[in-house]
DNA sequence: CCTGGCTATGCAAGCGCTTACATAACTAGC
DNA sequence: GCTAGTTATGTAAGCGCTTGCATAGCCAGG
């Protein structure tokens, strides 16, 4: 006796049943078609792949996951969509899972450390095999959890010799003390500087920490700077520049945490009658495609997004493949001189 | 007889039933609890709700998917991550589902029509609720199948009277025109044309054709103008802006097909000594964040990029919920006059 | 104290797949 | 032509949930 119909309102979806009848098979073949077509004889596959596009067949994702425990499916968690900064990596990332037959979900945590660990549940409850983080600092609640469910992630944008977790990125604190060198190098003694907010964010206080440091280390100290934490928009970090470029004396040369802010740097200067660089050298880091173009083309550091994104990508596959790979990969930011920088003009 | 374990290498991962063995209730009860709590006696809550904590059970997405035929989550397609555009619209979007319990899945097509409806295809596989798409131009046969599948879906970012499709937008052609208008209004009469690429772009496409009739009605031919299509980059544009540069007599105003371009045309402009509006005037399309920064101040359509995410997630989630909500909602765009933009120079 | 009408639980089927195991269909080898 | 050894298929259990239905518990009214 036939049970009555358990959902009452399901769409007409095509199944595997639905295909196996119409190719004469069972669901099992079909399904053995379908993740490794060399298992069906030759004359079968035909009947099936016509059965399948007479239908319009498209597996059903959570069936498949719910039987295979595993879902094809990577998510990554970004502080922000917002911003062009991390469009590049995760593009990277997207194409290369892609081409490896995965998905990719990606979630935003607006910087905060808490929302990225609910980003993050939400993430593994969709099922995600793996999962790309940016920077090192973490929920404790959420390493431990990625631990617990053996769920093989990968933390980006960040790199450092003694990391308890893998990695694939660059020594925030090293590039950012090679940025703030350069400057010192060159002459500056005045400093202004617009980090980002380092609340919930470790590559903020690296590059922070890592400009103090290198002014320390050539006898400035924090106090003779004029620090700022900025968020990263113009408009924000164009107010802290106003309130740089009122200091008496005005510093010769400010090191900004992004790209973003330096734009608002630059921006503030020319709306003030500044002159970048003859009047106030001005550093970036990031080097966003914009940075090339605006005038005058900005000083700043080249991060490899795109390199991080494809290689935490081949990182997890890899994992997934239970391949063995190292767990932390450095790559390097480099300076790129362009014109927002010149010697201190002489007083 | 206790059956072999069918998958040998599964992760030990907390089920409902361990939770309800905790709790001391059976599955369903627990089960009640998480999907609406009030169905279960107080008590008893408690004691599943410590259980569920103890344990730090997460649900099964897969299963829940399979067993209720709905995921909790929808899916975009934009044509790319690689830009601000549509990150703000993308933002609201997120937002607004994610309040209501819904997950977003992003996938982007490269404004390619096969990729996107590759990209569909693929969302469709992963189970989503419903889909968003930029734009109303898509494959004949993505339109096909979620119409087959009953599924919810909303184009944003272009609106016409006689859409045949839901959609949430402004009218690109209209706006477009305005935008012209604009410059006709103030004394132009030679144009440059930076469009985007118009292949499986109906936006660009509206755009373009919107610019070349507002001309028209006043009597400038399209042969009269020169018109390119570029990439969204500013190198490709910049590319553009140097041919119109070099024309003879040179345009006095540069229409673009959206504010990257305009970005690439003022860099253009200024680093071949071109005053910018005094010379040539340049007006953009989006109004990006930068555009009220860049100097001088771009003249740009604004575009209510957030409320069309809102928007968008607003409707899905009432066909979601059975609730009838009309199928088209015209949103406008408005020209934000700035600095770059002013009459032609005495000639 | 019993009945009727709630509401709160439990039971167990089934969502659409994958895959271990059994079985059938072919080879070769002798 | 028969058996051993492949290889190709079928059978059916079970992945972790949700939910229709049956049942138990509870209260008010008589």
């Amino acid at each position: 006796m036939q049970r009555k119909r358990f959902h009452k309102n399901r769409l007409a979806a095509v199944t595997l049943q639905d295909v196996a009848d119409h190719a004469g098979v069972s669901t099992a073949t079909v399904s053995r078609y379908l993740t490794s077509a060399k298992l069906v004889r030759e004359e079968r596959r035909q009947r099936i792949q016509q059965a399948i596009e007479a239908l319009g067949y498209i597996p059903h994702g959570a069936a498949q996951a719910l039987a295979s425990q595993r879902s094809r499916t990577i998510g990554a968690i970004v502080p922000t969509l917002d911003n062009a900064i991390f469009a590049t990596g995760i593009h990277a990332f997207q194409q290369r899972l892609q081409a490896a037959g995965y998905t990719l979900f990606i979630a935003s945590s607006d910087y905060s450390l808490d929302e990225e660990r609910t980003q993050a549940e939400t993430l593994i409850a969709r099922g995600v095999d793996g999962m790309m983080l940016i920077g090192s600092e973490h929920h404790d609640r959420l390493y431990e959890r990625l631990h617990r469910t053996k769920m093989p992630y990968v933390n980006t944008w960040s790199y450092s010799e003694d990391a308890r977790h893998p990695c694939i990125g660059f020594d925030n604190y090293d590039a950012a003390f090679r940025q703030a060198s350069y400057l010192l190098d060159i002459g500056h003694r005045r400093f202004g500087i617009i980090s980002g907010i380092t609340q919930d964010n470790d590559r903020a206080r690296d590059r922070l920490r890592g400009i103090l440091d290198a002014l320390g280390a050539r006898g400035i100290a924090e106090s003779e700077c004029m620090v700022f934490e900025s968020p990263y928009d113009i408009a924000s970090s164009r107010q802290f520049m106003r309130r740089i470029l009122a200091a008496d004396p005005v510093p010769t040369a400010v090191a900004c945490g992004n790209d973003v802010l330096a734009y608002g740097a630059l921006l503030e200067c020319q709306s003030c009658g500044h002159q970048v660089p003859d009047d106030i050298s001005i550093v970036g880091f990031d080097d966003l495609p914009m940075s090339q173009h605006i005038q005058p083309n900005l000083t700043t550091m080249h991060v490899p997004s795109e390199e991080m994104g494809r290689r935490a990508a081949d990182f997890l596959l890899a994992r997934l493949n239970h391949e063995i790979v190292t767990d932390r990969t450095k790559l390097e930011a480099n300076l790129i001189v362009r014109k927002s920088t010149a010697p201190p003009p002489m007083a």
